[in-house]
DNA sequence: CCTTGACCTGGAGTCGCTCCAGTTCGGTAT
DNA sequence: ATACCGAACTGGAGCGACTCCAGGTCAAGG
């Protein structure tokens, strides 16, 4: 599979992809006798991975340490498990972030609308 | 309320306090006889604001926006309250970015625990 | 009077892309 | 055979949103 169908299969663009790789954050990729890059169904995977991660606000550092891990072998897996269960509870407080800017918005709104008849009529 | 103080209330650090205020995403701030910023009430309240939008991804461009409206007066509320629900309605996208992330990452952990004896071994 | 500490400004540096110019390559049309 | 096209390539510039730093001002305390 060639750039334009992984790009469109992990949500990632041409142009981020080309970076993710430049900055090693992929495991290292396939070319054909053209010089163009081959994505495998693994290198796709991983890709949808990163999209995920990288949505969800992991720096690239993380990332970039996560993919030499990957490449160094198995004998990394417990540390590449500590990494992801790290961001997974990071996502908890992005979470609590989104549902306090909710109520924020919710009361602001009120206030436009004069349901509310308090201060604070930003 | 000095500009350490300021930035304490609301989460912002000084810095980009001074860089909200020179790209026009505050409204007017107040100076003192020493030449320094001193912040209102109301100006922290508008910092709080800030600070949960940009934690939450809105783009500068919009804060700009909001703030420009803001200063214009009342008349401009109903714009103003149709620029806020729009936001709330993207925290939803958002969360189902998160939701999603950790149904992956429940997954990839998984595959790490032996748990699950599929492929996509990253 | 001298130092300290909080603030000021302008400008350079960083991160994570994004866009662009110029080039190469494989395939189809003439 | 050649001319052209679309898709890929590289290196490098530009951008958004900060972040850091050097050098300067000012009010208050020792």
């Amino acid at each position: 599979m060639r750039i334009a169908e992984a790009a469109s299969q992990c949500g990632l663009s041409i142009d981020t992809i080309r970076y993710y790789e430049k900055s090693n954050m992929l495991p290292p990729i396939a070319r054909g006798s053209d010089g163009q890059r081959r994505f495998s169904s693994e290198n796709i995977g991983w890709l949808i991975l990163l999209a995920s991660l990288r949505d969800t606000g992991m720096p690239t550092a993380t990332m970039r340490k996560f993919a030499a891990l990957y490449c160094k072998g198995d004998s990394t897996m417990p540390e590449r498990r500590k990494l992801l269960v790290a961001h997974a509870a990071s996502l908890q407080e992005r979470r609590t972030q989104i549902t306090r800017c909710e109520e924020l918005l919710a009361y602001k709104i009120s206030v436009y609308d004069g349901t509310t008849n308090k201060g604070g009529k930003q």
